[in-house]
RNA sequence: GGGUCGUUAGCUCAGGUGGUUAGAGCGCAUCCCUGAUAAGGAUGAGGUCCCUGGUUCGAGUCCAGGACGACCCA
């Protein structure tokens, strides 16, 4: 009966991770997590949720690895995070989804339908890819808590951002303005920047030179320039706009014209002249683009009366010359940058286009007609008026509609606003105290963000959404915004028994645009303005709404439980997203920042580098990862393969690499102590001596360990998680490949003394320690190794390793000598491989020895401890340190740069050469004997000690030597018969064990081994045949001279040419 | 057009505060080890460190300009 389970030879890592989970459900181990006690108090994480509109892929994958990353480690540190779970249910994403799904086009087709029904059909799509969302969480391990989710769409959601909304009303923060949006008129809809960018068309639009005449006098600058025939050189490919136009704009800086042209002067800028075409007109006056500031022209058209002082001059840096005429005609309706002009400059605005995309009435002369059928009659106008200077065509492109291709115009709309522009300070203030990793993201992109931050256009002409909570006079204009449903209850008069059931009382539309009221000012009617607001609202009010606050949980938040959070982390594209809303909300609401920690995660692209996108259709399945090579494989591959913040190229290949790299050789480990210690029969429960009584290599790999746990954990505390995971990828590679394998014979040997117990415990500690170290990043195997080597021998032991205590360092652990002993060893085992490599004598044949040389005069000291390591290692007898090193070395002496370069200066070039080309074994004897080298240089002597000098040694030609710095080694080639004779007995050895493992014998599987060869080998054999019998388990062990191929259990193999017959019978029983 | 990041071996990426032999992993070639290994080790081939200037005794690293790519915003 075994003690460990058997490692199955054939283990599929997917399938141990669906027994995991299995395990982990029935033992609701994540909700025993969340119950354990937690004497550090509250670690807040935030989840950023997730619309839930479309399928997740592996940049979803990445963010929720390392969302699950923190939160794990915490709780093994004894925080208690929460991982409340979330969806942002609401937004234009849904609507279109369901849209696509009713197959409707328009606005119109919504309201046809009800909003009602359509409301809760995009309820009801939420809910299925939520279903997918949590499906894929689950199976990566990502631990969150769905018991106690928060939705965007539920009633005690709503009401905390109206509640907040409310906060920002009061403060006078929220106003009515325009907004400038893609709209297509036909569908009679705006349409977000995402769905703009997939309908881009190269398209041919009118290119027009339209002349603006000059109404003022010009300042007097230039008395030259003939009245009343001076224009302004405007160019424009919407001549549609030219009827909402209420300025001109002049870049301040640039210089500008008059040229004299048919007559007239014209002014432009000068950089444009030729690409106008008037490069060969004299110019008859120069002036800066801020000289025209504030000059007045006539309009174009004048069918609609401006309210306020329009048609001049203004000045802003955004105009360029790189096309046009360096001069821009502005249309505040049509454009965002024009719009902004016009509220920097007071500009009335004027709309000559209705909704439907057709010119208004006003405009008598074209009423009607659409916009773009407009175009040629404005030109015939201008041109019969003698206003157009040129015209022609023009290709660029231009953004269509996704759905009926019609072309998008820049409308401007009525809209809500919130005035960030007045709370800067505050978000500059408060970003001041995240710490952003990585850092340039707080300064860069998001501080420079928040720098030119403009107010936040909050709401949208949409139905699936919080509705804006303003109602509105319909007489007197009278505003009111509601802050809480008991208010607006008292107000309207609704009835209803439960505010929070949404069956008894559903705040969204349409049920919430029926609440009137009588006006307190007039006694009108109030009515709900029809927007609903901006779902980016919604997620950042998740600090507060997802706790109901302040209706509830008001300590949490106020006494700091609950907020700002400790940590979040989403992808970059997330900066001006729910970064900036989480921050906007809480610097407005309690002028803090709403989270300490913030990772930024890159993109994760295709193979070639882009971007994976739906439209692109380059979108990986992570199925098909998670089902080949398991959760753990993608997880670690996420977080040890590059920083989390660099964009990273994904393909499958990256992941298998990563489960070679790690995985495997860890489960190798695993396997290759279970195998022992169940033939050993070695209780885990047993005595174990104290760490500094055991071996050394013990000792060695117990420091390592340590070093290790300081290390992940200082890392993880900074929230770098590739450097953490490097360390523990660096500690399984010394742990496999240098303790295991000098370990080995430990294992093997038959006596049951303490080296061979305290091996096992060592290495026995090392994977239950090792299993807690990687519980956060790799929870199914570090599960795995927990129940298999933990829980049955400690009874005391916590149900899943997810539930231990994270390993702390131990201090005490710690003998700086043998570390340095052992890294040396290290070195001199590598070069001992490389001379071996070098000379092609296979390590299997034993040498006389290695003479090591080195300038290092404490080098010998440090290794001799170490010298049977490196004999077995190296298969050599001996190891000796060169009295004379000139018989194997020369010498290479350069200065060392860092110290001479800042005191020689120009010198030091000189100073290099003169080393160079001085015999090298002469000046060592110099600075040997006299401690100084003495050099003639053309400034003089300099002196130089041996400090600032970089003396290296360097092999002479022709011997076996390798070198690494100051340390050389030189192997002794000579083979002589003894050794020879050895060698010939481990090649035979060597035979024998690939017999053992191609017949698949277990590895106590005692044998009956007869052999028949020739000379030398058969003596050889038979001088060392008891070594032999030992080193392969056999029983009986002797020559048989008759043995033929073809008799049963005989196989033929061949020892340096010849041929060697072993016959080679299991002994049964044994 | 503005902003941010990036460009180092065939591929994926490391390379605080400048220091003269620029590294790792994968892949390739050759060899080795294996009584845990689906692994592992050694050696080799493979680099104008994107380009051009500048600062400096010295630049992959600092500065300026440019090219290319990605992303964000217009």
């Amino acid at each position: 009966m075994s003690r460990f389970e058997k490692v199955d030879a054939t283990y599929s890592f997917p399938e141990m991770e669906e027994r995991i989970l299995e395990f982990w459900e029935s033992e609701d181990v994540f909700a025993k997590s969340l119950a354990r006690p937690a004497p550090n108090g509250n670690y807040v994480f935030y989840e950023g949720p997730p619309t839930a509109n479309a399928l997740p892929h592996p940049g979803h994958v990445l963010t929720r690895v390392i969302k699950d990353l923190f939160p794990r480690y915490k709780t093994m540190q004894g925080y208690h995070v929460a991982r409340k779970a979330g969806w942002d249910t609401h937004g234009l994403p849904v609507e279109i989804e369901v849209e696509k799904e009713l197959g409707f086009t328009s606005k119109d087709e919504i309201e046809e339908f009800g909003i009602a029904e359509f409301n809760r059909r995009c309820l009801e799509s939420v809910r299925r890819y939520e279903k997918e969302w949590r499906r894929i969480s689950n199976r990566i391990g990502f631990w969150l808590n769905y018991e106690d989710a928060y939705f965007t769409f539920t009633n005690e959601y709503l009401e905390t951002v109206w509640w907040l909304l409310r906060q920002i009303w009061d403060q006078g923060l929220i106003y009515e303005g325009h907004k400038i949006v893609p709209y297509c008129y036909r569908c009679g809809t705006p349409l977000s920047s995402h769905e703009v960018a997939q309908n881009y068309k190269d398209t041919k639009d009118p290119s027009i030179y339209v002349k603006f005449r000059i109404a003022s006098d010009m300042h007097g600058f230039c008395t030259e320039l003939a009245e009343g025939k001076t224009y302004f050189l405007v160019w424009t490919t919407t001549p549609w706009t030219l009827l909402s136009n209420v300025a001109l704009a002049v870049n301040p800086d640039a210089e500008y014209v008059a040229v004299f042209h048919s007559g007239e002067h014209l002014i432009l800028a000068r950089e444009l002249l030729e690409a106008t075409g008037l490069d060969e007109e004299p110019v008859v006056a120069s002036m800066r683009g801020s000289d025209l500031e504030s000059i007045d022209y006539e309009p174009l058209y004048s069918f609609i009366t401006a309210d306020k002082r329009g048609h001049y001059v203004v000045t802003g840096d955004f105009v360029t010359l790189e096309d046009g005429t360096g001069i821009v005609h502005i249309a505040p309706a049509f454009g965002e940058e024009d719009y902004q002009v016009g509220i920097a400059n007071d500009l009335p605005f004027v709309c000559a286009v209705d909704e439907r995309g057709n010119i208004v009435p006003e405009v008598t002369q074209w009423a009607g007609r659409n916009v773009k059928d407009a175009d040629a009659g404005i030109l015939n106008d201008l041109k019969e008026r003698e206003l157009l200077f040129r015209s022609t065509t023009y290709t660029h492109a231009y953004p269509f509609c996704w759905r009926c291709d019609s072309p998008l115009l820049y409308y401007a709309f009525p809209s809500w606003f919130i005035r960030t522009t007045a709370v800067r300070d505050e978000l500059l203030a408060n970003n001041e105290q995240i710490n952003w990793v990585p850092e340039h993201i707080g300064t860069g992109r998001f501080g420079q963000w928040l720098d030119g931050v403009v107010d936040w256009a909050l709401s949208r002409n949409r139905f699936w959404g919080t509705p804006l909570p303003i109602w509105q006079c319909e007489s007197c204009g009278e505003l009111h915004c509601i802050g809480s449903y008991s208010e607006l209850q008292e107000l309207s008069g609704f009835e209803a028994d439960d505010l929070y059931d949404q069956s008894k009382f559903n705040p969204h539309r349409p049920f919430v645009d029926e609440l009137t009221w009588e006006c307190a000012e007039c006694g009108g009617k109030m009515r709900r303005v029809p927007h609903v607001i901006d779902c980016w609202f919604d997620s950042g009010a998740m600090p507060f709404a997802q706790h109901h606050y302040p209706f509830e949980h008001k300590d949490d938040i106020d006494g700091g439980a609950q907020f700002p959070a400790d940590f979040i982390s989403e992808a970059l594209e997330q900066t001006r997203g729910w970064f900036y809303t989480l921050h906007a909300i809480a610097t407005m609401v309690k002028d803090s920042p709403a989270f300490k920690n913030c990772l930024v995660l890159g993109l994760i692209m295709d193979e070639k580098g882009h971007k994976m996108s739906k439209s692109k259709g380059n979108v990986a399945d992570p199925w098909k990862v998670i089902d080949r090579q398991g959760a753990d494989a993608f997880r670690w591959y996420f977080l040890s393969a590059t920083a989390p913040w660099v964009s990273t190229r994904y393909s499958e290949t990256a992941v298998v690499n990563s489960l070679q790299k790690f995985l495997i050789p860890l489960w190798n480990v695993y396997s290759f102590f279970v195998i022992y210690a169940n033939i050993d029969d070695f209780d885990p429960a047993s005595p174990a001596k104290p760490w500094d009584e055991r071996e050394q290599l013990d000792r060695w790999i117990l420091i390592k360990y340590n070093r290790l746990a300081r290390e992940v954990t200082e890392n993880l505390d900074n929230y770098r998680i590739t450097e953490a995971a490097r360390s523990i990828e660096g500690f399984l590679d010394i742990l496999s490949n240098w303790y295991v394998r000098r370990s080995r014979r430990r294992f093997w040997q038959s006596e049951k003394d303490d080296s061979k117990w305290n091996a096992y415990h060592t290495l026995y500690e090392i994977l239950a320690g090792f299993s807690r170290l990687i519980a956060p990043f790799t929870p199914f195997l570090a599960e795995e190794l927990h129940q298999k080597l933990v829980r049955p021998f400690s009874p005391d032991a916590p149900v899943s390793v997810h539930l231990c205590d994270y390993p702390v360092a131990d201090r005490a652990v710690s003998q700086p000598e043998l570390e340095a002993g052992m890294d040396a060893a290290l070195r001199v085992v590598k070069l001992g491989h490389a001379a071996r490599n070098l000379s092609k004598i296979k390590v299997r044949q034993p040498l006389g020895g290695v003479t090591l040389v080195t300038n290092d005069t404490h080098l010998p000291d440090v290794i001799e401890p170490y010298s049977d390591i490196i004999k077995d290692e190296l298969n050599i007898k001996s190891i000796g340190w060169a009295e004379e090193a000139k018989d194997y070395v020369d010498y290479q002496i350069k200065p060392d740069f860092a110290r001479l370069g800042p005191r020689l200066g120009r010198q030091i070039r000189e100073v290099q050469k003169l080393l160079a080309s001085s015999p090298a074994s002469e000046l060592v004897t110099q600075l040997s004997e006299t401690g100084q080298i003495v050099l003639n240089t053309s400034a003089g002597e300099v002196k130089l000690e041996s400090e600032d000098l970089d003396v290296r040694l360097v092999e002479k030609e022709g011997t076996a030597a390798q070198r690494d710095g100051n340390l050389l080694l030189v192997l002794d080639l000579e083979i002589t018969p003894a050794l020879r004779e050895e060698g010939l007995s481990r090649e035979f050895i060597n035979r024998v064990q690939n017999l053992r493992k191609t017949l698949q014998l277990d590895y106590e599987q005692r044998i009956e081994v007869k052999f028949s060869v020739g000379e030398p080998v058969r003596s050889a054999i038979l001088k060392y045949a008891n070594t032999i019998a030992a080193e392969v388990l056999a029983l009986d062990f002797g020559e048989e001279p008759g043995l033929a191929d073809e008799q049963p259990n005989v196989y033929p193999a061949e020892i340096e040419d010849l041929e060697v017959l072993i016959k080679l019978v299991p002994v049964k029983g044994k």
